[in-house]
DNA sequence: GCCGTTTTCGGCCCGACTGTTTTCAGTCG
């Protein structure tokens, strides 16, 4: 088993024992093991076989013993057990918001209450009000929360939560009484999922601010509203919730609602090693919780709050406590990359399969956007629905590519459609032969139709890996986020055989896929596998994915120098010729 | 369940808001 599916089997006793009303710490340490395992540099059957485990933080002899059994087993009698003694029910109820552990074993013990449907009964027949600790608003709220989550998605896609978002703050920024404002959360660490969005500002007048942003359009309905915060929910169903503090604070909430948790927690830990006391609304000089202003130490931006922790400002994409701490203490983190470094994309389609744009109108629209290059990589023939290209369109596509760019070099511009295919990878080949791969200058390498088998797709990838013709393999793990898991394929091994052949992988900054995840890019980079950060455009207003993309490759610690589409015309194109 | 320069027990991050209470528990982030 690996340990991403361990990883998933521990977070979900963690739930279960909350439900079951186990000491929460005890619930923590699951939940914390399952986070360490995911950011797990190395094979968790390394581990095992070594009975290593059991030095990382946070893993003791009972975590030891059951993950070794999920590894060795693929089966655990502790969560069999647990999970045999809990009906799944109770588990979905904990997605209705207002509902936690203690109410939901309240309306289980006391109204027979497991599943959504009964509690949905239990409160329309004005049961569930007469309870205990229950009363009208919150019998009404439950049914809102049902209805709620009936409707709408509870987690969104990182686009159009920053869709969502950019209206917001801007009003916000507007307004009279709001001196500083910025997204934070989710939102502002860039995590291709968010739950909600997180805003910020700072203001003398927090209430005016508060009254200001409930007020503003697109709210369908107002959850919370008090003097320091709000909780609203955003036409399409996307929860925001808003702060207001003192300006002074502001750098503190920021870095304390910025997140993640996981980061916060060490920040705190670091303060109280130091002395000092680190909470939403400043850094103190105490050894006990304070929000005493003689006792503050005042930092007018976060970069301060690193530096008194003995860190260097850490960008929030970083904040996973995925390593950031090692790094900073040394002043050894990378210099992300910024979006603006990107020079053009490897991996685009246009209406000669199932983009929309023609060549002509491609070119032009990316050469007014500043790029230098931008490679038209249609499908291949066995990708029918798709209106693949077959041996004899492509080469006519070359041509008429050619034609374009000669106009282009004829009135003095720099910029230059690249010819290219995301050629299938098929069972036992790719798409095209090698002799027509040569003619093209990107070639892309796409498992379109996976087997179920890890094995199987792991092997048809490193072979197209092998091929020397291919620069690139496209969305690797083919997942489409909220929609479709991704299929199974052993990650690391593909990271491993593009090392040793020098070939590139994509980064799809669809903003559906986020295609290699953020979380393997540390792997590749130490491999020295470099990326390529690729909208996979269907249409030219889909180059604005860019901007997601470079985002998600700062999430993966990557700098400019390990994304090839940094690199100007000239040089890239000497790289396609070596690499290809 | 984990951890230890308070080292085998007792703490583990903690404050805002809601709704039910009448001083606080539960939930959320």
């Amino acid at each position: 088993m690996d340990k991403d599916k361990v990883a998933e089997i521990l977070m979900e006793i963690g739930v279960l024992l909350e439900l079951k009303g186990e000491n929460p710490f005890k619930t923590r340490a699951y939940v914390n093991a399952a986070r360490t395992l995911e950011g797990l540099r190395e094979p968790l059957a390394t581990l095992v076989a070594e009975k290593r485990l059991g030095e990382i933080k946070g893993i003791g002899e009972a975590l030891e013993q059951k993950i070794t059994e999920l590894v060795e087993t693929e089966k655990l009698k502790y969560y069999d057990e647990l999970k045999a003694s809990i009906p799944p029910g109770l588990i979905k109820m904990l997605e209705i918001s207002g509902l936690g552990p203690k109410k939901i074993q309240a309306l289980n013990k006391k109204l027979g209450v497991d599943s959504i449907e009964k509690l949905e009964a239990a409160c329309k027949a004005g049961k569930v009000a007469e309870l205990d600790g229950f009363g009208d608003k919150t019998q009404a709220n439950i049914l809102e929360g049902i209805e709620r989550k009936r409707t709408y998605a509870s987690k969104h896609l990182l686009s159009q939560a920053l869709r969502a978002a950019e209206p917001l703050l801007e009003n916000l920024r507007e307004h009279p009484a709001v001196i500083r404002c910025s997204p934070a959360g989710s939102l502002r660490r860039f995590k291709e999922i968010c739950g909600d969005i997180d805003l910020l500002a700072s203001s003398k007048k927090p209430a005016s601010v508060i009254e200001f942003f409930v007020s503003q359009p697109g709210i369908v309905k107002v959850i919370a509203k008090g003097e320091t915060k709000a909780s609203v929910i955003l036409a399409g169903g996307i929860q925001c919730d808003l702060r207001v503090v003192s300006d002074a604070e502001f750098p503190f909430a920021l870095a304390y609602f910025t997140g993640s948790k996981e980061h916060n927690i060490v920040m705190r830990q670091r303060a109280i090693q130091r002395g000092l006391r680190l909470n939403e609304y400043g850094l103190f000089k105490s050894k006990e919780e304070t929000r005493d202003a003689k006792l503050l130490v005042p930092c007018q931006d976060e970069a301060e709050i690193f530096q008194k922790l003995d860190l260097v400002f850490v960008p929030p994409e970083l904040r996973e406590d995925h390593g950031e701490f090692l790094a900073a203490e040394k002043n050894n983190l990378p210099k992300l990359i910024e979006w603006t470094d990107l020079k053009g994309a490897l991996h685009n389609h246009s209406n000669w399969s199932d983009g929309k744009n023609t060549l002509e109108e491609i070119a032009a629209y990316m050469e007014e956007l500043g790029l230098e290059y931008w490679a038209i990589t249609d499908h291949s023939k066995s990708s029918f629905q798709a209106n693949g290209l077959d041996a004899k369109r492509l080469r006519e596509q070359i041509l008429e590519i050619k034609k374009i760019n000669e106009k282009f070099a004829a009135r003095g511009s720099d910029f230059r459609l690249l010819t290219g295919s995301e050629v299938d990878i098929l069972k036992d080949r790719l798409d095209f032969d090698n002799e027509l791969l040569a003619e093209l200058d990107v070639v892309v390498a796409s498992l379109h139709v996976p087997s179920s088998n890890e094995a199987e797709n792991t092997k048809r990838l490193i072979r197209a890996v092998e091929n020397p013709f291919v620069h690139i393999i496209g969305h690797l793990t083919g997942r489409l986020l909220l929609e479709r898991e991704p299929y199974p394929v052993n990650v690391p091994a593909v990271i491993d055989a593009c090392a040793a052949t020098g070939t590139w992988l994509e980064l799809n900054c669809n903003p559906h896929r986020f295609d290699l995840d953020w979380r393997h890019w540390p792997y590749a980079k130490s491999k020295g596998v470099k990326c390529v950060i690729n909208p996979d455009a269907h249409r030219n207003e889909h180059a604005g994915f860019l901007r997601l993309g470079a985002g998600i490759a700062r999430k993966g610690w990557l700098e400019k120098a390990d994304v090839v589409n940094c690199l100007g015309r000239q040089k890239l194109s000497k790289e396609l010729q070596r690499n290809g």
